[in-house]
DNA sequence: CAACTGACTTGAACATGTTCAAATAATACG
DNA sequence: CGTATTATTTGAACATGTTCAAGTCAGTTG
């Protein structure tokens, strides 16, 4: 009665997948074609269709992999940090750590962003649910420190924004070991994590505090 | 002994750029092509590729118009304008405006956002002078008003990426008229002149300058 | 004007992502 | 165990972007 989808051909599938991976890493996403990777890994070209939609499924799923490895990474990095600044820290560098060899194809995944009705496009609807994985990272990052409620429901969804251009650069990023990205990022943190300080500083919160709220109020304008 | 490149095909270099964004505007990019572009232009497929050298090329070729006349009727909408905010408007709903009936194919200029080498790539080298044009035109929008020469200076790019990330966000747009985006440009723009005058206090810009300060320092480190 | 040159045009051929009907293997069921 | 059903696998066929060798045509030259 059930479809009982049993893990029959998932051997398979791990096995084309962490082939194409290879091959996108030895020679790039564009070069490596799927009869490439079909053959590499043994299997009929028709096989590796079965198992993933398009090329850039297969990247995709890649990527499913490594937001599972960024969850576990960053929470065991986390262990002993409290501090706002030092637990973001921790999400973006150990993201660019996982991804460190693989920004010849990363570039894949932004194949769609100009495609609202692409199933893969990363604003997309078809990518919900790794947004919301990706976003509840940042969600837990912030949880325990001193942020306003209105905060907690807007800022996760902003974070995950500013830690995909942060891919985005990371990928033209040709300095040696992607320091530059690095030290962007650190930057970068250092500014908001004053600037959230900022606001709940007595003396000038008067003045500032309108701009968080319009630009909370922006975010939710958005549709966010 | 000069090649003169008289404008002999040019004709045919028109004819055939219109008949594809006719095409491309009825029925979207992908659907539409190049044999439907080529046969409708009453050409060879290869004409085609003669003078476009791949199919995102012909829509970004007819972005080139797309900024030309936008510098045109951002000029023109100048007239009589000389406030910061009101010049900011103009340059981004004038784009609007252009852009309006073209959603549908306007993601192809995404396309390889995340392929550095591409040279069609909105960040790569191989578009630095289209950017270095719509760049141009932000900096004339400052050029009048009261902003310090470091700003000067690096706004106009950041103002670039904003436009950028503006048609991006009108792509995904759904509501009527895309007015949630004229809506977004208008907030986004109040807030930043906001903030830039804030940084004109006397009173509060011990706390804020500090911040502009890194901000800038921040843009000059990734390579503005 | 005849030959020449280079711009322009052609359409067949190619490469590669994708589809699909058919074959085979695995599993469930009676 | 034998059959039915479902999962997996196959490779040929297809669609479409792109390449290219060959042709055509207009203007230039001698």
């Amino acid at each position: 009665m059930n479809p009982v989808t049993k893990p029959a051909g998932e051997k398979t599938k791990e096995l084309i997948l962490s082939t194409a991976v290879e091959l996108f890493r030895k020679s790039g996403f564009e070069t490596a074609t799927m009869r490439d990777i079909a053959s590499s890994a043994d299997v009929a070209l028709g096989a590796a269709y079965y198992y993933f939609p398009t090329k850039e499924a297969i990247v995709s799923a890649y990527y499913d992999q490594v937001q599972r490895i960024h969850a576990e990474k960053t929470r065991e990095d986390w262990k002993g940090k409290s501090g706002l600044r030092e637990r973001l820290g921790v999400v973006f560098h150990s993201k660019l750590e996982i991804l460190k060899d693989d920004r010849s194809f990363l570039g894949a995944l932004f194949r769609y962003t100009g495609d609202p009705q692409h199933p893969l496009s990363v604003f997309g609807k078809g990518t919900q649910l790794q947004r919301a994985q990706s976003v509840a990272i940042f969600h837990e990052a912030i949880a325990g420190t001193s942020i306003s409620e209105e905060m907690q429901g807007l800022l996760p969804a902003a974070l995950w924004l500013v830690h995909l251009g942060m891919i985005l650069f990371f990928i033209y990023d040709e300095t040696k070991g992607q320091q530059r990205t690095h030290k962007l990022v650190d930057s970068v943190l250092n500014l908001l994590t004053q600037a959230i300080e900022l606001t709940n500083s007595a003396l000038i919160r008067p003045f500032v505090q309108p701009f968080q709220t319009k630009m909370l109020e922006i975010l939710r304008e958005a549709g966010w």
